[in-house]
RNA sequence: GCCGACGUAGCUCAGCUGGUAGAGCACUUCACUCGUAAUGAAGGGGUCCGGGGUUCGAGUCCCCGCGUCGGCUCCA
């Protein structure tokens, strides 16, 4: 008796009945055989072990030491496999974790530890009174290698579920327990749960669907990185567990240009850079609010200049209003019932009211103070609208997650025609405006909530006009279902930062719930009164997060036109103090942001200062420059330059002399003026 | 909100097992008058997050609160 499989170059290669993946790798090769750490089984009959369908799905990775089914398709995987390999030494690595944290801390409770994108994690519930901390990673971290450079197998059985729920009852595990028995409550008459998979290498044995390598020795590199609370099945009723975090690579170099790495993205974090450049600062005094300083709002005003003259350009008519209002309105719009907790409420002189944490139902009044037509239809108000939400202390995060947000607000008032014609024209608005800092944007498209307000059949009709301007636009997107408003679902437009955290940017949502609520009306052409459809937007997000992003996304070093200041001039000598001042004169003339800096200090430390804070040009000034009226410019991150004394056109490496006039060209043609076309 | 860590000069941080607070940068002044990433010297500056407690004595130990950071839940 003999199997076929199939080899990723296309031949066949026949073993014996019951040959394994590593019999398969040793056929091929020593050296193969070797390096081998799983399989990739792509299609044919499985081996009806638990776990598995009865059919292997495309491209299951399987343990070497598992029979091969006849027919497969097969590929060998080693430390050059890619991801795949290096998710498997991961989850190697947590039950490692796993295997030393309960040797150091016994009594311990496991749960589970899987690989996760850029590293792995495994959950504790450590015994009472015992917390663990960074401090106790050596100690954790000393065994684990310990367990590494033993090379344990990861050895798997294959036991009856009563035999694993008695095994994991009698070693008071219960969240293993708990696995097993919602396993088991899963299974049904077509899918039925006989066996479950266990794996132990050394000490410790898991309830795992696996796939392993061969052994602990695959884990070549490992680091802890920090701990952290997380709910038993990210449920925030239940029990909270102590997660540990860590990466593991294959080899020590790949782990430390990993690490540095995460240093790189670090200093792109806009907290240090805001801190660093004085863009804004936070106050104990007003947690989760930032204070803007002039640097900072020279980028806020860049960007509201920016997003009036778009919004302009597409219809959209400005409003401004209160922040402030009677309780009643917020019974009305529904937020009090579905939002109260996250809302900021006072008494004014006797009288409940609450801050607004959305601008729609204050444009629903501006569009309900007067009798409507279709002929006006589709209004379209924008607003930088200032609104409070009252987001839990934990969640704060910078400007990437504020209480006090300016949104770039925008609702449209049309008929249901005319939707989803307005849905692809806020979309086109938005990659429009992506396009100018080069965002990669993802869509998600969410879907009716548990908390809402709304009939089902008014939730039909707004999800299909959604997806159909997806669809009309032949945009790809993800369907996150249940995530929508309260009032409607939307289209979120997403990216994601430079230490990839995703992050939403825009929202187009679609409310048939409001305009009922508030008796929104229009007069048709036949004379009778109709409904019309709002729909919510913002597309920067808020002018808060959109600028923190923005700073992580170009390391602090802003496009010219948001450049809190564009050029500086700096001083060789105090003796062209008067010529340097002249300079600074006509460069604000000329409407560049400009800045001088004449202190007695050495040129070179002028332009360090000016290079530390990212100033895109330096204009260099000295006896030369005065008596020729130019100044000399060098553009931020110029290469350190040498010095020359040549005296000539070309003062030195990395700059050059240009009158005023040359400069403005230059700065132009960078793009120092605010890309409205 | 939940778990954990952290909170010392404007910033980055040191301060051992409790004995009355320190560095670098920044700031001020003086000298230098300088050519493309740090000139030198001197000086000023601290409710050690806030409030309780233990102690002869608390930046240090304990409790409570606030804030920040990393996660979890949440982000309508």
């Amino acid at each position: 008796m003999s199997i076929t499989v199939t080899l990723p170059d296309g031949k066949p290669l026949e073993l014996a009945d019951g040959a394994t993946g590593a019999d398969a790798a040793a056929a091929i090769g020593a050296g193969l055989a070797r390096a081998a750490l799983a399989v990739q089984v792509s299609s044919g009959i499985g081996d009806g072990s638990a776990g598995a369908d009865g059919q292997a799905t495309p491209g299951e990775l399987r343990d070497l030491a598992r029979p091969l089914p006849d027919g497969a398709s097969i590929a060998i995987v080693t430390n050059k496999s890619g991801d795949a390999a290096l998710s498997l030494i991961r989850h190697d690595a947590a039950h490692v974790l796993a295997t030393a944290v309960l040797q150091l801390y016994p009594g311990v409770k496991i749960s589970i530890g899987p690989s996760i994108e850029n590293g792995f994690y495994y959950d504790f519930e450590f015994p009472d009174g015992v917390s663990i901390s960074e401090a106790d990673f050596a100690a954790i971290e000393e065994h684990m290698r310990a367990h590494i450079k033993s090379a344990e197998p990861f050895e798997r059985v294959d036991i009856p579920v009563a035999e694993a729920r008695e095994r994991f009852v009698a070693e008071a595990q219960d969240y293993k327990v708990e696995l097993i028995d919602d396993l088991v409550a899963a299974a049904d008459a077509n899918h039925p749960l006989d066996t479950v998979s266990l794996y132990t290498n050394g000490p410790f044995t898991d309830l795992c669907r696996g796939p392993h390598a061969p052994s602990t020795a695959s884990v070549g590199a490992f680091k802890l990185q920090s701990v952290a609370g997380a709910y038993w099945r990210g449920d925030s009723t239940r029990t909270m567990l102590t997660r540990i975090y860590g990466t593991a690579f294959f080899s020590k170099q790949d782990l430390e240009d990993y690490l540095e790495r995460l240093e790189q993205a670090l200093a792109r974090d806009h907290r240090k850079i805001g801190r660093e450049l004085g863009l804004f600062f936070f106050s104990e005094l007003s947690p989760g609010s930032p204070f803007w300083t002039p640097a900072g709002m020279v980028i806020w005003n860049g960007l509201t200049e920016l997003w009036r003259a778009e919004n302009r350009k597409r219809g959209y008519r400005e409003v401004s209003t209160p922040i402030l209002y009677d309780a009643e309105l917020w019974k009305q719009s529904g937020h009090w019932e579905k939002y109260r907790d996250n809302m900021y409420f006072t008494e004014v002189e006797e009288r409940p009211m609450g801050l607004k944490p959305m601008n729609c139902p204050a444009h629903i009044q501006i569009y309900k103070e007067q009798r409507r037509s279709y002929r006006e239809l589709p209004i379209r108000y924008s607003e930088a609208g200032l609104v409070h939400r009252h987001e839990p202390s934990g969640v704060l995060h910078g400007l990437l997650r504020v209480r006090h947000i300016t949104q770039d607000d925008a609702h449209i008032f049309c008929t249901e025609e005319q939707v989803q014609d307005e849905v692809v024209q806020c979309l086109r608005f938005g990659f429009s405006i992506y396009a100018l800092f080069g965002f990669q944007v993802r869509l998600e498209l969410s879907t009716r909530p548990d908390q809402r307000i709304g009939s089902d059949e008014l939730w039909d009709r707004a999800e299909g006009a959604l997806e159909g301007a997806l669809r009309a636009e032949g945009l790809q997107f993800d369907i996150n279902a249940g995530d929508g408003a309260f009032y409607g679902p939307k289209i979120d437009l997403h990216m994601t930062d430079s230490i990839g955290r995703s992050w939403q940017l825009g929202t187009v949502q679609l409310d048939y719930s409001m305009p009922e609520r508030f008796d929104l009306k229009y007069t048709g052409a036949d004379n009778a009164e109709h409904r019309p459809v709002m729909i919510h937007r913002a597309l920067l997000g808020s002018f808060e997060r959109f600028i923190g992003i923005l700073i992580e996304h170009y390391a602090g070093e802003l496009p010219l036109w948001l450049a809190p200041v564009q050029a500086i001039v700096l001083t060789v000598s105090d003796r062209v103090r008067a010529y340097a001042e002249s300079v600074l004169a006509e460069l604000t003339a000329r409407g560049i942001r400009a800045e001088l800096d004449d202190r007695d200090e050495s040129i070179g430390r002028k332009v360090r200062e000016a290079e530390l804070k990212k100033i895109p040009f330096m204009l260099v000034v000295g006896g030369r420059e005065a008596d020729e009226q130019t100044v000399s410019v060098r553009e931020h991150g110029a290469q350190r330059a040498a010095q020359d004394g040549s005296g000539s056109g070309q003062a030195s490496d990395g700059a050059q002399t240009l009158s005023l006039d040359a400069f403005q060209a230059l700065l132009e043609a960078a793009g120092g003026r605010i890309p409205v076309g």
